[in-house]
DNA sequence: TATGAATGAGACTTCATTCAT
DNA sequence: TATGAATGAAGTCTCATTCAT
């Protein structure tokens, strides 16, 4: 689920933009709400998220959020798909069938790096869904319905890596999936708690080129014939 | 904030010993107290967490929680700073300044490895405290004062493979931990979400000895010459 | 903060009228709970007061209060600015300036004592407040911006009275308020332990009336030149 | 109750001697915990008062309050009692029957404006006493069996006055005597509102004495044949 | 379609007090 | 005489949700 592709604009922004939702537009005031919501789920969690909290940075009043969502978890649901969502209309934007295998893993790599870099709305609603031992996820049939192409453009690479001669064989691609995802997850999922132990400044820059350019290597010599 | 030594018992087990706490056993009382918050905070997350769920496990009543912890946030701040006291009691076991260089290495992955599969009830609260920011971290004296080691050992161990000519020059032990980390930490933290999409179940026996063997070699390869 | 002027309703009366606030009367149930508050807090303190003892009082639940005052405390402070308000509207109906002085003065010190003799919960109030450093007349912007004439009423008397010749000059009406206050208010206030160590009745008619008469001329012979 | 003599030693002061207690010296630790008792009854009410906040002030535990007193109802009426014999102690040293009937008035009246001035413990704990109706009061034996002396003092000095002719005839001691305690208690017990609401300090030393002044005149005029 | 008013249930916390030695 | 440990009851307040139009 921690995947990759292209811009899918960065974190929601917070009430960025009170837009007004009335009056008498149902499809904004339910995307309204939405927006919100997210921003609510994503900073507290789904036991820290307040009804109320998200009642108050829209317009409309608080009735309506159980006039289109029905409940507080069923809210999160959709914030959840909403979020998955987002992120999955990104994929197979990456050609990678089109480079060379070494090229295409560097692509990859740079690409899930800065996609989880750039949307730490989705790190944090996959961290709290975790907590809730993906209960949730598993609930939806919406998420279960997306198509996840990661594993197929990884096995295609590969493959052709092997054939190559570049990459050695026997390679699952799930478990470099795994791999590559794991290191782009917890730099910003944990940054927190790992920048106050260790007393770095994860979100700098300066480190943050420093870490892509480690764990592309590091992928790319560990598929190395 | 990860890591690393022996063996500190697996994740505490939930209403396991019913222990009377009574009568006038203030120590065991307290510690009674403290072993089902853990069980409770991990569960549940800090919001989620209920005092009176809490209170039902143990034979003292509400009541004592405030008597010992004050509050529900100083009780979990407790929690935290157990679960990092354990893992950092577990370091300086490992005894890597006798090992060669390859060896050390390999030994500390595997540790890191091993420490968080065993321990969910630590990976768990580590995530939680980063969806809170940090901030109990950051407020606990008591995580501040601890002795952080694994740094230093990991230093001391690419100094020596640099010496010796089978590590390259110039690596930031620090990077390095992070490398370690984040994959030992992700297979646990995300198992859900991400054994849910990919339809993985992680903590298969086999499965996990497949991953250990790859983070292992992943990383050697990363410092080879 | 003690003074003067026209009958404003008797002491409220408790548990009078169970008003039946339902339904959907914002207005009529904000004041009902305001009601029995003021009953509560003027029998039992600010401390001694509970908010679910106002619940017991009226139709609504407990919960009502919350959502239409926030807290205890700012419910007390309505309460308070209400008590406060009921005073000072019934002030600038007395038209001390059309009489002679010392008819006025008689006039203002009657209208003063009646005042306090009839308003047990104003006193009580102020007393509360007192004993709370008027902590919260402090906080409140709506008692700050009442108006108080009663200061501007007794000078324009006093310097009539001076230059008629019956009233001596050099008189700060401040300290003749202080002088009458102080009088009508104390005999209300502290009529229980007043009452009990002396083995007096305070309340009693006839004794009132000989105290309203001592106060009268008390003052007015204070003001002769 | 509003009594009359010599200094009976300014308020009390706070935490101003933590004196231990310990060891074993139990009319010292009764004595402590009735100070402590004092400071906190005095601020906080009684409602207000926390028996958990005394037991912090003194070095003994908390259990050493039941210990000594029985409950913190038994607390408070030793505290009253405290604070009314301290008073009642200081009367009868004024020897007003040596003094012609208008300067034994104006020593009586003085007398009584410095005592509430210095003993604002003493005005604090009857306004406390007054909102809980002189419940406590009323229950105290200790408290009837106060010779209160000031009645029959006051009475001697109106009938030498009006012998005399200076003095009318046909005054009640106990008017007079509320007449004159009216203001120096409201001066105190008041001041916080009274203060707010017409922007005065009455604590301030020179309106101190125009105050104290005032009161002796107008007394003095009333008395007057 | 939209909404202001209302709420039962349960959250965290504090209180004066007693137990047991 | 002295006390650390424990607590039932009640306190204030918050929560997601429904009522009624």
């Amino acid at each position: 689920m921690t995947m990759t592709s292209e811009l899918p604009a960065a974190s929601v922004e917070p009430g960025a933009e009170p837009r007004k939702s009335r009056k008498n537009n149902p499809e904004k005031t339910r995307e309204n709400i939405l927006q919100e919501a997210i921003v609510e789920f994503v900073q507290q969690g789904l036991s820290g998220a307040r009804v109320d909290a998200i009642a108050e940075r829209i317009h409309t009043s608080k009735r309506m959020i159980y006039y289109y969502f029905g409940s507080k978890e069923q809210l999160y649901v959709e914030v959840l798909e909403k979020l998955y969502g987002d992120i999955r209309n990104t994929e197979n934007r990456l050609h990678l069938a089109e480079l060379a295998p070494v090229e295409a893993i560097r692509r990859l790599v740079e690409f899930t790096f800065d996609h989880h870099d750039r949307n730490v709305d989705f790190v944090r609603i996959v961290s709290i869904e975790n907590i809730h031992n993906a209960e949730y996820v598993k609930r939806s049939d919406a998420i279960k319905a997306m198509n996840n192409t990661i594993l197929d453009s990884l096995g295609e690479i590969l493959r052709r890596g092997a054939e190559q001669g570049v990459f050695r064989t026997g390679l699952d691609p799930l478990d470099v999936h795994l791999l590559i995802s794991s290191f782009c997850f917890y730099r910003v999922s944990n940054r927190h708690t790992f920048g106050e132990i260790f007393q770095i400044d994860l979100p700098d820059e300066h480190i943050k080129q420093r870490h892509r350019e480690m764990i592309c290597e590091s992928v790319l010599r560990y598929l190395q014939a």
